[in-house]
RNA sequence: GGCUCCGUAGCUUAAUGGAUAGAGCAUCUGACUACGGAUCAGAAGGUUAGAGGUUCGAGUCCUCUCGGAGUCACCA
């Protein structure tokens, strides 16, 4: 049993003994205990003040001389100020550190028997990844293997967003300008290929506009439409969605394609299956770049007619009600949000229509009783009616249902913007990342021995760790800047930090290997250093961090306690000889203590999606 | 305007209602003839946006104010 629910349950224990009153041990606050204090784990005694009828110090006097008495693990305590400062023995810490040593899923759960799905990435196909997807699919991926560590089977999945007006435009502007070309003919990344005539697209868009804003009609409904005050570019600014669905000739052109496409037209068909599997191309190199995977991928042109029949059944059930015009209807203003439109009233879809069909889908493909959506915070709104709406119909899964919002990845000057060409492509920001760590490799290590392919690994394992620790470490409720005019740091708090720590112990457990040393020593050492301590300390910690970040679907909690653990790690190495200490105990202990931290180091980065390299 | 979220050192950030708000970057000092310096030690940097309140105790909870973002589409 973990010592801190020891200490728990031994409290309530005490309470009830000494003052004859009942309390939940999970309510008995033990925290680590600071550094300038003696001890090991401190209980916040202040709650029990008015139970005990004593003063502060005197009530813990009282639970620390119950607590020694009858607590085998705790050897000693003293009061400072309210706080019951625990010592924990020493036999205790070796004990513990044996297990978890000999561990191997030491932090992980058993398998619960439980299905999670968590969706993540759900690109559209019109353009290439960038840096906003990157954290989304960092946050999709850690929080993947956070939800499996703690015992549940989880189910990866992509929803790819394959149809619609942005892949038409892709489209129809290959088609009119394209002249032919191939990935393959011009040497372009599949997937920014097809981006490209996206982009091109846009700019003849533009261009369409402009020239027709100098034409007779344009100049008269500017005039007539104007609001007062209003200037002409604003008024344009405004105008330019109804321009391009009531004037555009590229805009007729497109809504033509995707009629056709609606209507399976052959042509049609070949071509848009042509340029999503450019997309997928390119997207599948970027994934394995970032090191992952899905189980399963939906198509949005296959769900996007989903969710007719949950109408049929809102509508019977009554939560759904009809207006006049036939078009559907949610009321959710008891709720705090308003009347939500299900269905229009031509009997086409709206987005929510799929994703209330999707869900009911996805539950009966996988029997997931939790899901998880990783999407932008921008979307807020639509997941509380999304998940209001599926609760009000009495699904079964409803409860389990979580948004795991994130906020977005903006540069200095703001948001990211297409037409500003202010977008981080993901490609490029995984080549810089790999160079930067290149250039940053010089020391001595790498060059010993190490073949040209295993560095080059290496390589790779540090730049995207330096990528992925940057951009996990932040919470994700909080809105993150990156500047990509600094690069990515290598030092410090960042990932190579804690790989190097890794690194540092790796070649201490070669050189056991080497020298055949043995380690059974490690359990006579009694005088364990206050470096050690906090090691130990850390390592035990380490499950419950686990079960916090899957409680609170925070993959940054797990990064800030590598971070932690690697620190300590540094300093214990700093401070104290480990194959030079003063007797076979301490080094057997020492290079012991080493393991378990390299052990746990690589089990929690894997949770974020980080590789261990063996040298840097 | 309604609703939601955010505001912590120059910058990036951490902190179950608990002890002196903890780190990193940048700045300045120090520590390697090697268990690997992508490291370590130290200095300096804070009215936790502001004002009230609850509490033995508030960065954290409540109210108001200020500042920023998102959203309130028969878009996805």
């Amino acid at each position: 049993m973990n010592i801190v629910s020891t200490i728990q349950n031994a409290v309530a224990q005490a309470v009830a003994q000494l003052y004859n009153e009942t309390i939940e041990p999970a309510g008995v606050l033990v925290n680590n205990t600071p550094p300038d204090f003696t001890g090991d784990y401190s209980v916040v005694v202040f709650p029990f003040v008015k139970i005990a009828k004593k003063a502060p110090d005197a009530a813990a006097q009282e639970l620390g001389t119950y607590l020694t008495l009858h607590v085998p693990e705790i050897k000693d305590f003293n009061v400072v100020k309210g706080f019951l400062n625990l010592e924990i023995s020493p036999v205790y810490w070796q004990g513990f550190l044996a297990s978890a040593v000999a561990n191997p899923h030491y932090g992980r759960l058993p398998r619960n028997g439980k299905k999670v799905m968590v969706e993540y990435s759900s690109p559209n196909t019109n353009k290439p990844l960038h840096l906003g997807h990157i954290r989304n699919i960092l946050l999709g991926w850690s929080c993947a293997q956070i939800l499996e560590a703690v015992g549940y089977e989880v189910v990866k999945v992509q929803i790819v967003n394959d149809r619609g007006v942005a892949i038409c435009k892709s489209m129809l502007s290959w088609k009119k300008w394209g002249e032919g070309k191939t990935p393959e003919s011009t040497g372009i990344k599949s997937d920014h290929f097809v981006g490209d005539w996206y982009v091109l697209f846009e700019q003849k868009s533009r261009e369409e506009y402009e020239a027709w804003q100098q034409s007779e009609a344009a100049r008269s409904l500017f005039e007539n439409k104007k609001k007062p005050g209003q200037s002409e570019k604003d008024f344009f600014k405004e105008y330019k969605n109804k321009w391009f669905n009531d004037h555009s000739n590229l805009g007729a052109e497109v809504r033509e394609m995707l009629l056709k496409w609606e209507a399976h037209d052959p042509d049609t068909m070949a071509l848009w299956k042509k340029m999503n599997d450019w997309v997928y191309a390119g997207f599948d190199k970027t994934y394995g770049d970032l090191g992952v995977a899905f189980d399963k991928l939906y198509y949005e042109s296959d769900t996007y007619l989903l969710g007719k029949d949950i109408v049929e059944d809102g509508l019977t059930k009554g939560v759904f009600f009809k207006k006049e015009d036939g078009s559907v209807w949610v009321d959710l203003s008891d709720a705090g949000h308003d009347q939500k439109i299900i269905l229009r009233a031509d009997g086409t879809s709206v987005y929510i229509t799929q994703d209330l069909g999707t869900a009911r889908m996805r539950y009966h493909d996988f029997g997931a009783e939790r899901f998880v959506y990783v999407v932008a915070d921008e979307q807020n709104y639509h997941f509380q009616v999304l998940f209001e709406t599926l609760k009000r119909l009495g699904e079964p899964y409803a409860d389990g249902l979580h948004h795991l919002s994130y906020g977005l990845v903006e540069l200095p000057t703001g948001r990211m913007k297409t037409r500003e060409g202010t977008v981080v492509d993901a490609d490029d920001l995984i080549a810089e990342v790999m160079r930067i760590a290149a250039d940053q490799s010089g020391g001595r290590g790498e060059s010993e021995g190490v073949s040209e392919e295993n560095k080059q690994e290496n390589l790779r394992k540090v730049g995207l760790g330096a990528l992925k620790f940057f951009i996990i470490k932040v919470h994700p409720k909080k809105k993150m800047i990156f500047n990509p005019e600094e690069s990515v740091d290598l030092q410090g708090q960042t990932g190579p930090y804690i790989q190097y720590s890794y690194v540092r112990i790796n070649g201490l457990m070669q050189r056991i290997e080497r020298e055949g040393i043995d380690l059974t020593p490690a359990s006579k050492y009694t005088d364990i250093q206050s470096q050690e301590k906090d090691l130990l300390v850390a390592l035990h910690e380490y499950p419950l961090v686990v079960a916090k970040a899957a409680a609170e679907y925070d993959p940054s909690l797990v990064a800030n306690y590598c971070y932690d653990l690697a620190k300590k790690y540094h300093r214990f190495w700093h401070d104290l000889s480990v194959f030079n200490a003063d007797t076979p105990e301490a080094r057997a202990f020492r290079l012991t203590l080493s393991r378990a931290v390299g052990q746990v180091l690589q089990s929690a980065m894997r949770l974020l999606g980080i590789e261990m390299p063996e040298r840097m």
